[in-house]
RNA sequence: GGUCCGUUCGUCUAGGGGUUAGGACGUAUCCCUUUCACGGAUAAAACACGGGUUCGAUUCCCGUACGGACUACCA
């Protein structure tokens, strides 16, 4: 008997959701559309005090921007709500009390003070690891140690405690991780978790476990970050009796800086100019505002394809892929173990890739958008001839416009250097020439009629063509490098390339 | 410090007991071209180190180094 596929993304709404947390997502999307299961989304709100307002609305942007929404979410809950922790506070206390009935779980009184008296002292004492575990936790104070109707009384007067997990003193704990493969620790270096916390809500440890095994999870794919406290999660599965539906694991490898060593941070984003949330995010606190890919021009599947080879592949050669395509490719074997640097160049080149293969239609509201932006105005068909010239020389959809600005804009200046070089008397004549052609037309002015026009103008003057093409274009665009010319030209019409030609006539100095 | 995880060109990676160790990004050169870009071609560029095992190891095992994660009443 096979169960249905049921995979979740579970982000705490603590800021911005970052690239690492995104790629998480989109690899349990793609796994639960590959596996036709369900992909879910549950909120880890655990900890009222890191809660940041906005944040889950900002996690469900990012999700819908790349187009990988979940099935099931607070927003859009299916038959295992609520899809938020803090929703399901009161079905933990009764998973803790079976822990509690079982002899795997204790109550502890300890302060904070005492916490930390108690790591001070082991440290002084020079034991290896100072923890809360089956050795120190006889010194504390708890309902291991304190006598029954201590213990008893402290619950009735509402004495602040927490339960904690009784990790046994000698057992080899194995799980088998998809990425890894077997991992074995022994439960003498694990501690005795705190599962519910002073304040009657749940951990992490506890409410995940709880969560997955009511919400039917069957795949827990997340960061590596959590591989250290699995075992803690094998034995919790183990000690509630649910170990035949137990999730199986999969670790995804870090995302790290993309020079030198470390995890990837937000100090690096800045430090290189990249982004490293999807969306805008301005921070309630400071009202700090961070950069995102998405203003920066990236598309959504240019950035989804680029996440998705952060730690995976195919296995063969290509590298472009759909989201479709991603789906139908996808295993969870072919992840990669270790670590990915962060390199953006590589993301810029995936948003090349995809924009040359959007079409001018497409590009053309872009660019429309950009425009309406700085309010200029320009028609349809503009756009599109624009958007068809330039798409195969820019990056993000902005650079249609900046790179292509004097297309709507006459220059004011001309590049010296250029200038210096290729502005001649050949040039001056060729182009009064080529302009008083261009005046005198009767139709529309289109690009195989320039290029015919220009080398009348040239074989009249006796000049090679190639000579002083530079020149031409300097007068018309004001630089030295641009798309096809003629094209150019095009798209300017007849009047604005006359007046253009006859500024740049009357302002270039000759020279002999 | 302890536990766990990892290590193939600068980067992302394929591969796997015998290979000219393959691809992509980036870099360089050339071709195309009215320029720049695109596109095409070519080049430089890697198995961390030391021991085993083996006829043979980059691949398997052990160790070392290096890197990372975790080590909270945070997730």
């Amino acid at each position: 008997m096979s169960r249905e596929v049921r995979v979740r993304f579970a982000p705490s709404p603590t800021g911005a959701l970052h690239i690492g947390g995104v790629r998480t997502a989109l690899y349990n999307y793609l796994f639960a559309r590959k596996t036709g299961g369900k992909f879910l989304l549950r909120i880890e709100d655990t900890d009222q005090t890191r809660f940041v307002p906005g944040a889950e609305e900002y996690i469900k942007e990012s999700l819908e921007w790349l187009g990988i929404s979940p099935d099931e979410s607070p927003w859009n809950p299916g038959e295992y709500g609520p899809y938020r922790q803090s929703e399901r506070k009161e079905m933990y206390m009764q998973y803790a009390q079976d822990l509690l009935d079982k002899g795997h779980a204790y109550y502890a009184f300890d302060t904070a003070e005492e916490l930390e008296a108690m790591r001070e002292r082991l440290s002084a004492a020079r034991v290896v690891s100072p923890q809360y575990n089956s050795i120190t936790r006889m010194q504390m104070k708890n309902s291991l140690t304190l006598p029954a109707d201590e213990v008893k009384a402290r619950l009735e007067s509402g004495d602040p405690y927490v339960i904690r997990v009784k990790i046994p003193r000698k057992e080899e704990v194995r799980l088998q991780d998809k990425v890894r493969g077997w991992v074995m620790v022994h439960s003498s270096t694990l501690d005795d978790k705190v599962l519910m916390k002073s304040d009657g809500m749940p951990t992490y440890h506890l409410a995940n476990i709880v969560d997955d095994h009511l919400m039917k999870i069957t795949h827990v794919i997340r960061g590596e970050e959590w591989l250290p406290s699995a075992p803690l999660h094998v034995l919790l599965y183990r000690y509630f009796g649910w170990e035949d539906t137990m999730p199986e694991f999969a670790h995804l490898p870090l995302l790290l800086k993309p020079d030198g060593n470390g995890k990837l941070s937000k100090r690096d984003a800045e430090k290189h100019g990249f982004p490293l949330f999807p969306l805008m995010w301005t921070d309630p606190a400071t009202g700090q505002v961070a950069d995102s890919f998405k203003d920066q021009g990236y598309l959504p599947d240019a950035f989804l394809n680029f996440l998705a080879f952060l730690g995976w592949n195919p296995g063969d050669h290509r590298e472009i892929f759909s989201v479709e395509e991603l789906v139908e490719a996808f295993t969870i074997e072919r992840i990669g173990k270790s670590g990915t640097k962060f390199d953006i160049h590589k993301a810029k080149w995936y948003n090349e890739q995809y924009l040359r293969r959007k079409s001018d239609t497409e590009l053309a509201a872009y660019l429309l958008a950009d425009l309406a932006q700085e309010k200029i105005e320009i028609s349809q068909q503009k756009a599109e001839k624009i958007a068809a010239l330039m798409k195969e020389r820019a990056t993000f959809p902005a650079d249609l416009w900046k790179e292509g600005r004097f297309m709507l804009f006459a220059p004011e200046a001309f590049d010296e250097a250029v200038a210096d070089k290729k502005w001649n008397a050949d040039a001056v004549k060729v182009l009064a020439s080529f302009q008083a052609k261009v005046s005198a037309l009767a139709g529309d002015l289109d690009a195989d009629t320039a290029k015919h026009l220009l080398h009348e103008a040239a074989e009249e003057s006796e000049v090679k063509l190639g000579k002083i093409m530079q020149a031409v274009r300097l007068a018309v665009t004001g630089v030295g490098a641009g798309p096809d010319l003629m094209q150019v030209f095009e798209i300017l019409g007849k009047e604005e390339l006359a007046k253009r030609i006859a500024f740049a006539l009357h302002i270039l100095p000759v020279k002999a």
